[in-house]
DNA sequence: CTATGTGCAAATCCTTTGCAATCCA
DNA sequence: TGGATTGCAAAGGATTTGCACATAG
């Protein structure tokens, strides 16, 4: 946790931003919930909880300065909002997907990534470089499947 | 084109929905720009071109309508707004890829799917029941990547 | 001390909804 | 005729922005 936010700290000093002690609140809620998925609304309560001060646009802004940084990535699983997630470290489950129930909406990760045939011919057949992927399964959990 | 607006018709008929002339503009519209991602706005811009008093809500209305009978789906690239494609036909091309520019922001589909063993093994290993998927590749296309 | 960061409220953007008028079976 | 459909304007929800104050280096 601690080496996560030094990083971060690290990161954002290359172009001159500072991880103030706002900055490091949402960081560490984000780091406390990396398995959640959550929206800028609850981010900003959790936030609150610990800094009952701190304001809505603080927490948006944020989101945007560590997404520019690589350090988080939003998604959208189609209720609206988006929801963030912390970029984990090379090499530590790096890629992984997303399983979205149609019923229930829960969503479950899938670690494995599985897509390195397919990236290996995007990159020959369209030129193009990848610097990332985002691949969401929709259809029924175990539980809800079973019904 | 006909074949496809006429199976519609019959999809919307079995729940009672009509196909209205404002439905069909909106159809023809979708039909006629398969390849380009619309977001809402830009169907009623090109509904409005031939039948100037329509209205955008009236649009909303009918790209949920046909979400929830299956004949297009949206999709969210990043930048704010639903962006609505048709579903095509069993056996054609039914499951495809984006490649997302992340400098010019082209959109290019990836027709191929190959993602049979990953689903193959996510079913097993999860016991979930897919119905569709997304994947979404981010990276920099073959002009931005030669830059 | 100066630039950066922040809270608050207002503004903005996309989408949805209420309602009266219109249309179609 | 009666329920479905529509246009318009207003409402809604998520996110962004303007601005004056607070803060860090």
């Amino acid at each position: 946790m601690r080496k996560v936010i030094s990083d971060v700290e690290e990161k954002l000093r290359t172009k001159d931003y500072k991880l103030t002690s706002r900055r490091e609140n949402i960081l560490q809620v984000l780091i406390e919930n990396q398995d959640k998925h959550l929206s800028a609304e609850e981010i900003y309560y959790l936030v609150k909880q610990r800094t009952p001060d701190v304001g809505l646009a603080t927490v948006y802004r944020t989101l945007e300065l560590f997404s520019d940084f690589a350090i988080i990535h939003s998604i959208d699983f189609g209720d609206g909002r988006k929801r963030y997630e912390l970029i984990q470290a090379e090499g530590e489950g790096h890629h992984h997907h997303h399983l979205i129930c149609l019923r229930c909406g829960k969503i479950q990760e899938v670690t494995e990534d599985l897509l390195e045939d397919l990236e290996r011919r995007v990159t020959q057949t369209y030129n193009f470089t990848i610097t990332n992927h985002q691949l969401k399964i929709f259809g029924y959990c175990k539980a809800c499947g079973e019904k």
